[in-house]
DNA sequence: TGTACATCAGTGAACGCGCGTTCACTGATGTAC
DNA sequence: TGTACATCAGTGAACGCGCGTTCACTGATGTAC
């Protein structure tokens, strides 16, 4: 039954993706490895041939997501120049789509306060992701001074954070679709 | 063994107490009801003499966390007018010590992503204190109509949740920290 | 007020279940000659 | 290029453990007369 090289990279490269989107959708602690082996279609006894532990899936799984979200946003921003590009990503990210879509959203919203108990690879890994999306952020704020810009996307990107966790709490469907409306329309006036 | 119906009230307060601690500190999934029990000084086999569910024990601690970080933010308001009171609210959400004791904190940023997946029950009472908490902020920040007051206090609250998790996410010290400072001065400058 | 009995708060053991992890096994792939 | 053998990706069953929940039991509390 063993598998070539190249197929055997495959594999694992599936198991990471199909565990960023379960971690995402339904949390890291109650995302089994049993219920990410049977979605990459695999039996679970096999996942100790690709990863060292749950923890090392999660590390992965974290930067997969974090890189799915950069590239999510920056399609959202492409065509757009300056301030628009600045805008599209915020409208992207506080958008109802993303709030109803959490497994192919951004993992501070929808594993925020699970990260902040991870191990320190994955917290690692997290850092390096907010990095690099307040960069796309600042890049496209055009202020005078660096500095400034790199500060206001830093604000920007924590009330996005926010305002989705809490729009995925609320349960009524006005209130939560306005508190992203209220938060969207005070970012773009930065 | 059987004690007053005030002893028993007690033990029921202490057990939602000693909950809205753990699951802020620890998280919703990875505490356990034996857990809550030991913390309390009982024996977990009483606690459905208490409780219907896990669920239900979850809302209530949700609740009673919630105004615990209602009274926290209203002692550190008081004795400051307007403004003030306003920044004295921002800065104690975003000081290092409400970052390194979640067990004490905001439900929101220390179980934010697990709530959004919680039962109807919890998240109305979740919802429930984030308006209390967003008409305390409104209240004090003093612009001509009510409406913006309430409209900019959901934006400032939704910083101050993302940029709460982030700080806790990061492993480095010094990020960690000037991420909170870069936040609490553009929503002072709101 | 005193007595008899029902109630029920709390104990401690047990239930079935799913968790992360391990392991013997399989057979196709990769390697050495 | 062909053959012999080692490697190892994936299977399926099992490990010990902790989970939420149930239950028989205890004895002090509450209630009815």
């Amino acid at each position: 039954m063993r598998k070539s090289r190249e197929e055997a990279a495959e594999t694992r490269r599936r198991i990471v993706e199909v565990a960023a989107e379960a971690f995402r959708a339904d949390g890291i602690h109650a995302t089994g490895l049993a219920d990410v082996m049977a979605a990459a279609g695999l039996s679970h006894g096999g996942f100790y041939r690709h990863f060292e532990s749950k923890d090392q899936l999660v590390a992965e799984a974290c930067e997969a997501g974090l890189a799915d979200i950069v590239g999510t946003l920056a399609r959202a921003a492409q065509g757009c120049a300056g301030e628009d590009a600045f805008r599209a990503i915020v409208d992207a990210y506080l958008s109802a789509g993303h709030r109803d879509a959490p497994a192919n959203g951004c993992p501070f919203a929808s594993m925020g306060s699970e990260l902040a108990r991870a191990d320190d690879t994955t917290r690692a890994a997290a850092w390096c992701g907010l990095e690099e999306l307040v960069d796309m952020l600042a890049k496209r704020m055009g202020s005078p001074e660096e500095e400034a810009d790199r500060s206001q996307a830093v604000f920007a990107f924590a009330a996005m954070v926010g305002a989705l966790t809490m729009a995925r709490i609320i349960p009524d469907a006005d209130a939560s679709a306005s508190l992203l409306e209220d938060v969207r329309q005070h970012i773009e006036m930065i």
